[in-house]
DNA sequence: AATCTCACG
DNA sequence: ACGTACGTGAGATTA
């Protein structure tokens, strides 16, 4: 329970009518625009108003409920109620999406019901709150929300604008009205309701209303009695209009039994300052700082996490100690050595802290009377506190690893990698560097950031505990970035005379190509400009090819080979692209790209992704040619060292695998433990042939069909890959998934659980979230639901590999071989080892890479090894 | 900085 | 009635 005041209180929801306060945003504030065409003021004013809401009130649960577009249940018998509300403006409608994708990202819930208003999930959610003791507070602008007010529901009512507000309680309520709240609805059903469209009684005031309903109860009575208890003009038109009256009870009345669902951990206030990163998409710059604010609150108020944070398990942390000199440091650490914990970072001041709360920086760019200390002896100062006892909490421990052994220096204990935790806490979010992270650290002093750091690493072990996630961290990700490390020191040999050789041809190539293109349009022109090409082709050679980007022609090579018949040039410019592609991103950026010792270092990116793959740039390594014959010649420029050779595995069909086994699907595991060839199974199944029966062609289409299985499938994309209508393409995947029906449901599954709890999972627990799932927008959110089964699949093949990485190189070590990982391409492996090392390194590879995971069905793996790269098949 | 194109799994 | 296959990085042009 959480502390408040002087004594425990009872909890407290938040819930708001998301649609009543967008239109009320709307209209009190000016048209803005965020720079790139997209109003945002209803955005603004509402989250403003929300944020700020959230700051005074101090909830423990938030949800807020926007409307359906359907016709409601309460308003389905008054037709005319629907037919004189104004159309949503054009410039509003978009908003609404953007405030819900902010709120999923604040792991806000959304609360709609098909049927129901914003007022019907208030009040059912209220209700079931006071049936457990939590009390709620409702932000509306809607006025008929008052009957709901109660000892446990108070109403924040929002006037004219956004910040005029009224508190409204059941004494209010009797002191404006003379009623009880319950009773409004009778004098609803009275009065009637200008903006609500509520009929009422003509002639019938609030004041008369409001004195019939205290005396005599309810409506009905009102009614009844009429007849004998009224005289004159008011009994005439009670008596004339008596339907009027009850129906319009019946639209006032709001249903406390709407079709919602209680999820008290969904409404539970946490980490809103997730939702940075989306603010920061849709150029909402000015409530970033407030949502700051708003993010360390929330975490100060111990709404975050299973085990709520007081005031008093902030930590304490004595005063930040400078020094000048290297001496004074090492003197320092050397005091501190063995310490459970300690934070370390090197920008422009060495930063150190300890879990004990003491902290100490030392500037490295020294000034006037200090001279410069340099980078090597500052962090040998602190070297005694690197010691198996010690945690050492570091942004990246790759970066710090490379760093410390450029020194000599290494740290043999254990590791909190605070960029790797963000990322399996939240892979999507964009920013990963350390200011960013820290951002929402509570005193984090930007030039000695250490004790922050200490601080931030302290919530995300929480956080990952709670979520599932350590052993993703620790037994995968913490480990791995110690491989990649490895990977990037070792690098890939290229071949630059090759290399060179290959680049003087395509150059010929190019020149050949370049001289027949203007020969054939009569004039010089840009190709690689896809503007020139596309006049070139479209209007001057009046090639039918029709537009289909946003700023002009498409020429990509599908549309080129669409019309390749039709002028002699079209094959020319598509050869013309292929070279240039080639000489440009591989041969020329190879050779810029290599360093002293002939080899290529790539860089691993292990936080880039949104499933959990890895990246590799400066180069990119993971997009090496091997479709083409022209593209193997330069992956056979990629060699093993003198006296060394190449050893390749790759998974065989991991991806189908994996979703054989997460669906359980009978018909895909039994094909995979026959060891049939996948692609014609699917064929044989399909098209209803036994397997000899299926042609290549057949199969050619299965295998796309299971790729598009894997994508999360759709028959426009299925059609527009193998070239059939769409029609076609929609009875191949019904036909499929009746045959596959374990995948049908698997995948039915993902997209339910995806919306249910806003991430989907790996095998191994790793999360996406996935916020586009709860989009109005129907593209974005059939994106979520695709993505929402692919990412199971892509993410669990993603992380076998990597703890197939792992394994493969301590069994390298243990084994005592001077063969060393050097990349990997998703699913595949490479070896760098002595000639006399092949053999093993094979059975190694084989071995570590099958054995790394039981599945129910077998996990495969090819090897093969040659002297360069293309050798390797 | 955004767009188009294209290389990979 | 609408428009989409999933996940990346990089070069060249255009704005």
């Amino acid at each position: 329970m959480v502390m408040k005041g002087d004594g425990p209180l009872a909890e407290k929801l938040m819930l708001v009518d998301g649609h009543s306060l967008m239109y009320r945003a709307f209209h009190a504030l000016p048209l803005l625009d965020n720079g790139e065409g997209l109003y945002t003021n209803a955005v603004y004013g509402f989250l403003g108003m929300l944020f700020s809401a959230i700051a005074q009130e101090r909830p423990d649960y938030l949800g807020v409920a926007f409307d359906l577009h359907g016709p409601t249940f309460r308003h389905a018998a008054y037709d005319q109620y629907k037919a004189n509300r104004a159309p949503t403006p054009e410039e509003l409608r978009p908003q609404f999406q953007v405030c819900k994708e902010v709120l999923a990202a604040m792991h806000v819930p959304i609360l709609s019901a098909e049927g129901f208003e914003g007022d019907d999930i208030l009040g059912t959610l209220s209700r079931e709150a006071s049936e457990r003791g939590i009390d709620s507070l409702l932000i509306t602008g809607d006025r008929d929300s008052y009957q709901l007010a109660g000892a446990h529901t108070t109403i924040l009512y929002t006037k004219r604008g956004i910040t005029d507000t009224q508190r409204v309680t059941p004494d209010f309520v009797r002191d404006q009205y003379g009623v009880e709240p319950v009773q409004l609805i009778d004098v609803k059903g009275r009065m009637g309701d200008k903006s609500d469209n509520i009929p009422g009684v003509p002639g019938v005031g609030e004041k008369t209303a409001s004195k019939l309903v205290a005396q005599y109860g309810t409506l009905e009575k009102v009614l009844e009695t009429a007849e004998t208890d009224q005289k004159g003009a008011l009994r005439e038109r009670l008596m004339g209009n008596k339907e009027m009256a009850l129906l319009s009870k019946k639209l006032a009345t709001i249903d406390r039994h709407a079709a919602v669902v209680w999820d008290q951990a969904a409404l539970k206030l946490r980490d809103v300052g997730d939702a940075m990163p989306v603010l920061d998409q849709y150029k909402l710059k000015s409530l970033m700082p407030k949502l700051r604010q708003l993010a360390l609150s929330v975490d100060a108020n111990g709404a975050a996490g299973a085990s709520p944070r007081t005031t008093e398990d902030e930590m304490k942390w004595s005063p930040l100690e400078v020094f000048e000199t290297a001496e004074s440091l090492a003197n320092w650490a050397n005091r501190r050595a063995g310490a459970d914990k300690v934070a370390l970072t090197v920008g422009a001041n060495l930063s150190v802290a300890t879990g004990a709360g003491e902290q100490a920086a030392l500037a490295l760019g020294g000034d006037l009377l200090t001279p410069d200390v340099p980078e090597g002896d500052a962090l040998r100062a602190v070297a005694p506190l690197l010691n198996e006892k010690t945690e050492l909490v570091v942004h990246s421990i790759k970066a710090m690893d490379a760093l410390l052994a450029g020194y000599g220096l290494s740290h043999p204990g254990p590791v909190h990698d605070l960029m790797l935790s963000a990322y399996v806490l939240s892979a999507q979010r964009k920013n990963f560097d350390l200011p960013s992270l820290l951002a929402d650290e509570p005193g984090c002093d930007a030039a000695a950031p250490a004790a922050a750091m200490i601080q931030l690493s302290q919530r995300q072990d929480e956080q990952m505990k709670q979520d599932a996630l350590t052993s993703v961290y620790m037994d995968m990700e913490l480990p791995l970035a110690r491989v990649l490390l490895s990977m990037e020191r070792e690098g890939f040999m290229v071949d630059a005379g090759e290399l060179r050789r290959l680049g003087e041809n395509y150059d010929r190539r190019i020149a050949e190509l370049t001289s027949a293109i203007y020969a054939h349009a009569g004039r010089e022109l840009n190709i690689n400009s896809p503007k020139q090409l596309g006049e070139l082709l479209f209007d001057q050679l009046g090639l039918q090819g029709g537009k289909k980007t946003k700023s002009g022609y498409s020429t990509d090579a599908s549309v080129l080979e669409d019309i390749q018949d039709g002028h002699a040039i079209v094959p020319l410019i598509l050869a013309y692209r292929k070279y240039a592609k080639l000489k440009s991103t591989y041969i020329d950026a190879l050779l810029r790209l290599r360093a002293q010792d002939g080899r290529i270092h790539t860089s691993f990116d292990q936080v880039a992704t949104a499933t959990g793959r890895i990246s590799s740039n400066e180069p990119n390594l993971q997009n090496i040619p091997v479709r083409t014959e022209m593209g193997r010649e330069i992956r056979g420029a990629f060699v093993a060292g003198e006296g060394m050779r190449l050893v390749d595995a790759d998974y065989s069909q991991i991806e189908l695998r994996v979703l054989a086994h997460m669906s359980g699907d009978e018909v895909m595991c039994e094909a995979f433990r026959l060891g049939q060839d996948i692609h014609q199974r699917t064929a044989a199944e399909v098209y209803g042939v036994s397997l000899d029966q299926v042609t290549k062609d057949m199969r050619s289409a299965a295998k796309a069909v299971n790729f598009g299985i894997v994508y999360g499938i759709s028959d426009f994309g299925l059609a527009r890959n193998i070239g059939v209508t769409r029609k076609e393409a929609k009875t191949f995947i019904e036909r499929y998934l009746a045959r596959y029906p374990g995948i049908k449901a698997f995948m039915d599954g993902c997209v339910a659980e995806g919306k249910l709890n806003g991430y989907v999972k790996t095998l191994f627990g790793r999360r996406r979230y996935l916020p586009e799932l709860q989009s109005p927008n129907y593209n974005i959110r059939a994106f979520g639901e695709r993505a929402a089964m692919n990412s199971p699949i892509q993410g669990t093949a993603a992380d076998i590999i990597k703890l197939a990485m792992v394994r493969v190189h301590e069994a390298l070590l243990q084994e005592g071989l001077r063969a060393r990982l050097i990349l990997q391409v998703h699913d595949e492996l490479i070896i760098e080892c002595p000639e006399a090392e092949v053999a093993r390194a094979k059975a190694l590879l084989l071995r570590e890479m099958e054995g790394v995971i039981s599945l129910s069905v077998p996990l495969v793996a090819d090897v093969s090894d040659g002297r360069n790269w293309n050798e390797c098949k």
